[in-house]
DNA sequence: CTTGACCTTCCAACGATGGGAAGGTCTATG
DNA sequence: CATAGACCTTCCCATCGTTGGAAGGTCAAG
């Protein structure tokens, strides 16, 4: 299997996975007498794994301590659960800046009229003018 | 105002401020005779109306935006408003996007016993083991 | 043998930010 | 007035994950 056909097979761009080899999250694969890079089955399968962990947002680093203890047999589940755990709490705090903005914005722009009228909550807000009563500003987010 | 007064009274590192001027999402400040960058009282507020925008999420092409409407006193309120909008369904694709990720994570690490045995759904997720009925994959989400 | 699709390496860019070096300026104190 | 130290300047580099492209080698089909 070469590098375009591993990367059907598993969803990483050919691109990523020369990097994923250049930094070591992966190991080094085989080579053609060319010098062609040959993919194994145990190399794909180590590719969907990345590509698995990916999609729920784990950073390399993340990854590569994960396919650590994927590699080793005698691993615990404790020591994967806590991985998982630290994530999800990045995933949380992520989370939460985010809807904090959103709300923000959302009851700024509710309170703007939308029309060909200049005046605008919205500038008003990022301007510093003061917004009149009963419109809470983000910092009672 | 030299840029350490513009910094502290911004918010917005010394750093940043330099960015900001060299990519020209703030005009060129004055500079003193020994080339030090001043800083009036509009530029302060167009840096804090930055530092606001920040917080709130928006990028620095969306600031430019909105610093542009921001000087046409004859913009329509329904530019803005379309600006923000088109935020906050950003926001909104990021969040759902962390929160299938945090869910998924979430169902796979509370089946996983966490003790000193190796067996680990998180890690059988990832290798892409078949899960057992009743545990639903991220493909569900 | 040529063509086109693939592969290789290397270099650069993105966005937003921080770190640091090398050098100039300002201000307060001795 | 000299000097120390806090500030300023520009310039380059690093981050993180990913993509793009150039220049060149290889392979398979016609």
């Amino acid at each position: 299997m070469n590098i375009g056909e591993a990367s059907k097979a598993s969803g990483i761009s050919g691109k990523m996975i020369r990097y994923y080899e250049s930094i070591g999250l992966i190991p080094s694969v085989g080579r053609t007498e060319a010098g062609y890079r040959t993919f194994s089955d145990k190399d794909i399968h180590t590719l969907r794994f990345i590509a698995r962990a990916r999609s729920l947002g784990f950073s390399v680093e993340q990854m590569s301590n994960l396919l650590a203890l994927w590699r080793d047999s005698n691993r615990a589940s404790s020591d994967v659960k806590a991985v998982a755990y630290a994530h999800i709490e990045e995933l949380d705090s992520k989370i939460e800046k985010l809807i904090a903005m959103r709300q923000t914005l959302q009851h700024l722009a509710e309170h703007c009229h939308g029309d060909h009228r200049p005046s605008c909550p919205i500038l008003g807000d990022l301007a510093g003018v003061p917004e009149p009563v009963g419109t809470p500003t983000t910092a009672d987010v």
